[in-house]
DNA sequence: TAGTGGTCTAGACCACCAC
DNA sequence: TGGTGGTCTAGACCACTAA
């Protein structure tokens, strides 16, 4: 019956704590109870940021089950309530998934929202029921440029690639990508010949924050040439940054033909 | 010393209750205890609805005081642990803001993410640090269009207003817009000559969904001559349709000349 | 059927802040 | 300084579901 399939065993204990057990004298203090200035964080929320780096640094990949509430619980000394708050909000957040009986797992990564869904233009292509194939045009291992440091936001050495997408042998998008070394190193010897870059990404970093930046251009020579369309038509520019827990993972630019391409986004001020 | 400066008053009771005081009976019972199928709804989440509800409707505009969880909680039958699990989930998504002592209040409607800031293209023009003027091309009155009726995703009475913003004498953006009578009526009367259609409805119905399709599209010879641009360059293309509660409001074409404009958005998976 | 998460309570102490 | 929200507890019952 053992639980905690994967990682797990020392779940979350207090930062300093060896058993963890707190003594019945802090309960009840409310704030902060001492601590001034920087360490101000209530249990619950230091509970729900030590399960999220733990998610988001990979240590506890998609599909691995976390402790249960009451001994993680156990492990802060503190009561199944206030796990139950921090982990509430993880769920609400769409990191973890549960279920009843079963317990709690890591949650394969989502689409926050219909944009970031074209992070894999595969499927984007897919979705459109057309044959999808790539080519890699280009791969260099150099540091990072001035202007590109600056447009990843972070000085650092990278994987610069050129790509192309198609969508049934017509160019569907062209991609150029930055990723940092720094942050993937396992990038410099992957084989983005068989997986694309984005998707290659995505199931290596699966969490992350997403900086768009959309406008529309008219295709330059190269542009055009690359895309098979006329210079000076209309394209989408995509730029796209992508960080995990504040670190820069990859900056991308991609370059969609003319009116066919579309981009599509929902928000909503919804509390539920 | 009264608080509930507006409205509140009978603020929350339970759907069909008098006093709303509920028998211990019925203390603990977990899920629903016993109405299944449709009513099933945790009282938690169905507190955070009403007040919600409230707040979207325009019942408690911004600055609105919301009751105390105190009383709330007395008027609902329930602990005061309850309330402040939907109150505190309404404060993470914005809706509302808490201050000690103070107590809480209906917050000014804020942008959900960068994007949702250009609803209010004045702004936008005044960020750019340049002097901001619009004018109203066409405005009538009417039964909807199929084809209009499906972009707004209801048959009704709109407005259809034209207009044009101008950043500094020079056109900014082409606004084709319909609003829906039966969710705003007031629209049929509005002065849209003093105050731009999207910043009326945004004081108007300050909380809602926005779904956006943004695209890059080549100038048509109209689109052309009312920004002043060649026929055939880009533009950025951006459909908004914003609903509230999931009643359409609004529909709106926006058509940024050139490569001129640039819309921004971020997304995260955070849990904070 | 047993175990896990979902929910709720009746109190409690505390920090903060308006008054 | 008093009142409000923020937080936490030590239970409890229930629904759901995997075993």
């Amino acid at each position: 019956m053992q639980h905690l399939a994967n990682p797990a065993e020392e779940a979350g204990g207090p930062k300093g704590g060896g058993d963890g057990r707190r003594s019945k004298a802090q309960v009840g203090r409310g704030g902060d109870g001492g601590a001034s200035g920087a360490g101000r964080k209530s249990l619950h929320q230091q509970i729900l940021e030590d399960l999220r780096s733990r998610i988001l640094s990979g240590e506890w990949p998609p599909g691995t089950q976390l402790p249960f509430e009451q001994d993680i619980a156990k492990s802060y000394g503190c009561s199944r309530m206030t796990v139950n708050k921090a982990m509430t909000q993880l769920a609400a957040a769409g990191l973890i998934e549960r279920r009843r009986k079963a317990g709690t797992f890591v949650r394969r990564p989502q689409s926050a929202s219909v944009i970031v869904e074209i992070v894999d233009i595969g499927r984007e292509v897919a979705a459109l029921g057309l044959p999808y194939h790539f080519e890699i045009i280009s791969r260099e291992i150099r540091k990072a440029s001035t202007a590109e440091a600056e447009r990843l936001g972070e000085e650092t050495r990278v994987v610069a690639i050129q790509c192309r997408h198609f969508a049934a042998r017509q160019p569907f998008c062209f991609e150029d990508r930055l990723i940092s070394l720094d942050a993937v190193p396992e990038a410099e010897t992957a084989d983005f010949e068989a997986t694309s870059p984005g998707a290659w990404l995505v199931s290596r970093v699966p969490w992350s924050d997403v900086e768009y930046r959309i406008k529309a251009v008219a295709a330059d020579r190269e542009t055009a040439g690359r895309l098979l369309i006329a210079e000076g038509a209309p394209c989408l520019a995509i730029w796209r940054r992508t960080t995990s827990e504040g670190r820069p993972i990859t900056f991308v630019r991609l370059t969609y033909p003319g009116s066919d391409h579309e981009v599509s986004a929902s928000f909503s001020s919804k509390a539920g």
